[in-house]
DNA sequence: AGCACGCCGACT
DNA sequence: GTCGGCGTGCTC
């Protein structure tokens, strides 16, 4: 009989993997997850081999157990974690600990192991015979469990009553069980609406799509995207088929959880995001895993969820930065998606009013096909009327032009509401000195200290460095301090002053950091209670106001002269996305944008509320540039103590790649040069397609991770989508 | 990433 | 005299 050994990843920064013994008794499946020594620690990671190779090594340690409280992971979540890896150059085992939720990764068995959260008399006679007659409690329960009961049943018995299922469990008279699937809530199915031309179309082209198939849903707000998607949902779970839909934030899903469940009454539905409690994740996790859940709704990480049955993908605003992880392993859930359904052979379905310039791109070159919702489902809706107030020779109010409080003061005449949408929190963004030009500055970072007038604090929105507001200007003296520019705060306030009749309502972060204050001012300004609204990008999503006639937009024009060259791209998402927040059945809603560029073609495109015409220029323009996407892209990203450590640090890189056909640019200070204390800089590399970018990306990181740069903290921002 | 070992400053 | 700073070295 010869020793097993097993190829195991771990989650550690390295391109590695890690052989091990198997003891005797220790048989793990590939894709299963397996607890071993490392080092002085105890980890836990994936088998991806096993084999009777002995490894060419000292010594071999031998692995300490194989709990099997999670399921192996299938041939495709491997495929997939498999391709992350090539793809963003990042370890095996570290992609694979993102795809697992996190209790099972920690390196012991998971409590609540069964995962049923039910438990059953293996013989009810046999339990019932051994529990004391006195006892009746536990006699009561004991013939409880002749049918399975959930932990939760057990515990209304008495508190104790768990212990005393964990001693039967222990004599084997009591096992744990899976619940009869839960007898849906009598809800009746809500009206289903009737689809328009354009929607029957796209429902017909998904439910008939075959094997891997993309699908760009371009379809302006409140066009009915969501109705299709519930449409396509119906179809694949009459097919038995499991449907995966991505959602870009927590916030978005308990809305749309309530409408799936409302037109799947019988469905077992089941939501994944970091929101989740561990053992609500995990419950949910499996349930997906062994194919009972029909639907799984999801954030970014429930991308890499395994679905035996999955039979299509939707994605909704698709564009959304949130579908790319900023932290550690950097990818984006879409692109991973789209890999997924190539793997799997399913349809792919990418929703939005402002798909992203790539996406863009697949659909013209048919890559994607691309399906279109024109007009607003509800009847006789209609699209917002999108004006541009022209600031140059206004008298400004707090930031706000004449004309805007004449639209302000019409709406709430009218007993309406209206939104102010100035995307920046705080009072103002700097606070400066006119006498000496002094500004708030942070100390650790290339950024200005904003002003948060309510607890007199000047704030570093990058660090979190604060400070109090200085009394006088720390370089002369003065004592005439002045805000420069507005945010969230100031306008509130002088909406407050200028219109003391109403009741306005502030919805930012600051405003809302209290767990639950989100939903409470949303239900406030839902029910009219508010009829002012100040938000910032939080607002702009996902949330209907059916009381809501007008939108004003202030400093709009900040995004416009970005050195970034996406910023344009997702200024017009975020302006038609908050544009899209006004106007009821029967009347167009308005939106006035205050600007000092009513000229640049930007705004034309703008106004006529065409994407399609804004995306094919944006495209032709950096077709002509050789920008993403008609070029793959990756940074290499680098921060030191000394600005000059980390560009050398980065020509040292650049040296490394100078064999491969790619383009490399000069390493450079990144746009924030300096962030809560270390430089930073940067270097672009570049290539017409991505095969050879990878290759050389691999290369890279190979090299840094097996000879660590002193003094330098490093990454690889694979297809970057900021500076 | 952790977690060791390893040599130099202000404190129970 | 020790506690502890983080430099660097290793993990099957």
């Amino acid at each position: 009989m010869s020793e097993r050994f097993a190829t195991v990843a771990l989650d550690v920064p390295l391109a590695r993997l890690f052989d091990y013994r198997l003891p005797p008794g220790l048989a793990p499946m590939v894709g299963q997850r397996i607890v071993v020594p490392f080092g002085k620690q105890v980890l836990s990671g994936i088998v991806v081999a096993v084999h009777a190779q002995q490894p060419a090594l000292e010594q071999v340690r031998d692995a300490l157990l194989a709990p099997s409280d999670m399921p192996a992971l299938p041939e495709d979540v491997l495929a997939l974690c498999r391709f992350c890896t090539d793809y963003y150059a990042y370890p095996f085992g570290a992609v694979l600990a993102a795809a697992v939720p996190g209790v099972f990764r920690l390196p012991r068995p998971w409590a609540g192991s069964t995962g049923t959260q039910a438990y059953v008399a293996t013989d009810a006679a046999a339990l019932l015979a051994q529990v004391p007659a006195r006892a009746r409690k536990q006699r009561a329960l004991a013939q409880a469990l002749a049918q399975p009961q959930s932990v939760a049943a057990i515990r209304q018995v008495a508190g104790d009553a768990l212990r005393w299922v964990q001693g039967w469990l222990a004599q084997g008279l009591v096992a744990p069980a899976r619940l009869p699937a839960a007898a849906a809530p009598g809800a009746m199915a809500g009206e289903i609406p009737l689809l328009n031309p354009e929607q029957q179309a796209a429902v017909a082209a998904i439910d008939a799509a075959q094997g891997f198939a993309p699908l760009l849903l371009y379809g302006i707000t409140g066009s009915g995207k969501t109705e299709v998607y519930l449409r396509t949902i119906a179809t694949a779970r009459q097919r038995g088929q499991q449907v995966l839909v991505l959602v870009p934030e927590i916030n978005l899903t308990p809305q749309l959880e309530a409408r799936f469940r409302a037109r799947f009454p019988h469905e077992r539905i089941v939501s994944l995001h970091s929101g989740l409690a561990d053992g609500e994740r995990v419950r949910h996790w499996l349930a997906a895993a062994q194919g009972e859940a029909g639907v799984v709704l999801g954030t970014r990480l429930a991308i890499f969820t395994p679905l035996p049955a999955l039979g299509l993908i939707i994605i909704d605003e698709e564009h959304d930065a949130s579908y790319r992880q900023a932290e550690g392993f950097r990818y984006s859930a879409r692109d991973v998606a789209v890999y997924r359904a190539r793997l799997r052979q399913v349809p792919v379905v990418l929703g939005s009013a402002t798909p992203g310039l790539e996406s863009w791109k697949n659909a013209r070159d048919a890559r994607y096909r691309l399906l279109q919702l024109r007009t607003r489902a509800v009847a006789g809706a209609r699209p917002p009327r999108i004006e541009l107030l022209p600031t140059q020779r206004q008298r400004m109010h707090d930031g706000l032009a004449e004309p805007a409080l004449q639209a302000l003061r019409e709406v709430l005449a009218a007993g309406r509401q209206a939104l102010v949408f100035v995307n920046r929190r705080g009072y103002a963004p700097v606070l400066a000195c006119h006498d000496c030009g002094w500004i708030s500055a942070c100390p650790q970072c290339s950024a200005r200290l904003v002003l948060h007038l309510a607890d007199r604090r000047l704030r570093c929105h990058h660090c979190g460095h604060e400070e109090r507001v200085p009394a006088a200007c720390p370089d002369c003296g003065n004592q005439d301090l002045k805000p420069l520019g507005q945010g969230s705060q100031r306008v509130e306030s002088a909406l407050a002053q200028l219109f003391p009749q109403a009741n306005v309502l502030r919805i930012d972060r600051d405003s809302t950091r209290r767990k639950g204050a989100l939903g409470e001012m949303l239900q406030q300004a839902h029910t009219g209670e508010a009829d002012l609204l100040v938000g910032t990008q939080m607002l702009a999503k996902g949330h209907d106001f059916p009381g809501l006639d007008l939108v004003v937009v202030l400093n709009a024009d900040n995004g416009l002269f970005s050195v970034d060259f996406r910023a344009e791209e997702r200024l017009f998402a975020q302006l038609l996305q908050v544009a899209g927040r006004a106007g009821r059945a029967g009347q167009a809603g308005r939106v006035l944008i205050q600007t000092q560029y009513p000229e640049h073609p930007f705004y034309a495109a703008l106004v006529a509320g065409d994407y399609a015409a804004f995306a094919d220029a944006q495209l032709a323009e950096r077709r002509s540039l050789a920008l993403p996407p008609y070029a793959a892209w990756a940074i290499v990203r680098a921060q030191a103590r000394e600005q000059a450590t980390a560009l050398a640090f980065l020509r040292e890189a650049a040296a490394q790649l100078a064999g491969f056909p790619i383009q490399v640019a000069e390493p450079v200070p990144a746009a924030m040069a300096r962030k809560a204390g270390w430089e930073r800089a940067h270097v672009v590399l570049s290539a017409p397609g991505r095969a050879p970018l990878q290759v050389a990306l691999r290369h890279l990181a190979a090299t840094l991770s097996e000879n660590p740069p002193r003094g330098v903290r490093w990454l690889l921002d694979v297809d970057p989508h900021e500076f």
